[in-house]
DNA sequence: ACCTGAACACCGTTCAAGT
DNA sequence: ACCTGAACACCGTTCAAGT
């Protein structure tokens, strides 16, 4: 099961190692729209999304301020394609946690730590994803399908507990919002430092046995 | 046990109800520092944080665009003073919550729910209290402070609890962190209204229920 | 003390024009 | 098709000047 989305390492690229503007002869750039998100992503990480601005990240691109217009409609639009690209990946981390140990509980709790795994490794992609940035994109329907995947593959994995006789018989979707929650606040404090130097995947971890311990049939 | 900081409904000024401008005679507006965390508070309500802009607080108040840095030292500034309010608010809810059934372990589910309801009915004020704005902003200590004093509250009701027997003896800072990751997930998802049409009430109590059954000593 | 208006260096976005 | 440069309507912030 190999993964269908990986969003490459933020750090390959250094400064030095990246061409700060194409080569002038040349007219066309190769990958605008590709180039463009990882861009973007990567002014994310350094500067937060208050940060990012369609002016730098043509600059750093060596490109002018107005060519990001033929790939998107506006900045949202550029926000969106970064969420989507989070939600993919964040779907097949979700996906392939929870089938490496072969599903079930194992595979629950593998899942549950991917989650802020990934929100501590893409932290740009999860703000965004996340944070609320999105409003009036929300309508992109590809985006809204790969977030609803995502939520599909904890869905799944409640019911597939559920049907094991492990966990509750609430609602799955109840139960999944919870478990939603759990997992998104230990990802947000651990995204904005404020777990006091404490180890995010031992938080999770934490987090993990106390959630089971109450949503498991007793 | 009378409350110390009560935040004003931000519904009770309709923009018909209130003047538009001071007077344009008088010099000194009345109180423009409290005016201006207001009317942020207001915008951030209607537009989001990143819709609020000090030029429209200014134009809304009657008030040169410049007037506001005799209060605050920019707009960072402005955002701490809203979050520092926020949070003495916000402290003073929970204690009250906690202390209204006697504590226990009503007290401690009357402050989760209390915990939501404040965000809800305060998204602005929660926001810019936990939206990652106030990087820089840190430093006031005022702020810190009223944040310190808002988590205690959790943390002795946690401590209460425990020397009751009627919770785990884990380190307490442990647990509450745990709890208020739950709380700030379920206030997170019902802000950003993705509960799609769940009652953030009855979501929080359900978070509380199998909260507590995985925290509490069996 | 408190407020003002002009000015500066930034934004996102549009649009006619280039290749 | 894709890119450019000038332009427009916005920002936060500074500063000399007013009362």
């Amino acid at each position: 099961m190999a993964s269908r989305a990986r969003i490459s390492p933020p750090s390959t690229r250094s400064a030095k190692a990246r061409p700060a503007r194409r080569a002038p002869g040349r007219y066309h750039h190769g990958d605008l729209r590709r180039a463009l998100i990882e861009e973007a992503v990567l002014t994310i990480q350094q500067q937060g999304v208050e940060g990012l601005t369609l002016r730098s990240v043509a600059e750093r691109l060596g490109v002018s301020r107005t060519a990001l217009y033929r790939h998107y409609r506006d900045k949202g639009a550029l926000l969106a394609a970064v969420a989507r690209e989070g939600f993919r990946a964040f779907g097949d981390t979700l996906a392939e946690a929870f089938a490496a140990p072969g599903g079930g509980p194992a595979g629950f709790q593998a899942m549950g730590r991917a989650y802020v795994r990934f929100a501590v490794t893409h932290p740009a992609h999860y703000r965004v994803m996340f944070g609320g940035f999105l409003d009036a994109c929300n309508r992109d329907p590809e985006l809204v399908a790969e977030a609803e995947r995502s939520f599909a593959a904890l869905t799944g994995a409640i019911v597939g507990l559920q049907r094991a006789g492990l966990l509750c018989p609430d609602d799955p979707a109840r139960l999944a919002r919870h478990v939603w929650a759990v997992s998104h606040g230990v990802a947000m404090l651990a995204i904005d430092g404020q777990l006091r130097g404490a180890d995010p995947d031992e938080e999770m971890q934490y987090a993990i046995d106390r959630l089971l311990t109450g949503i498991r049939k007793m």
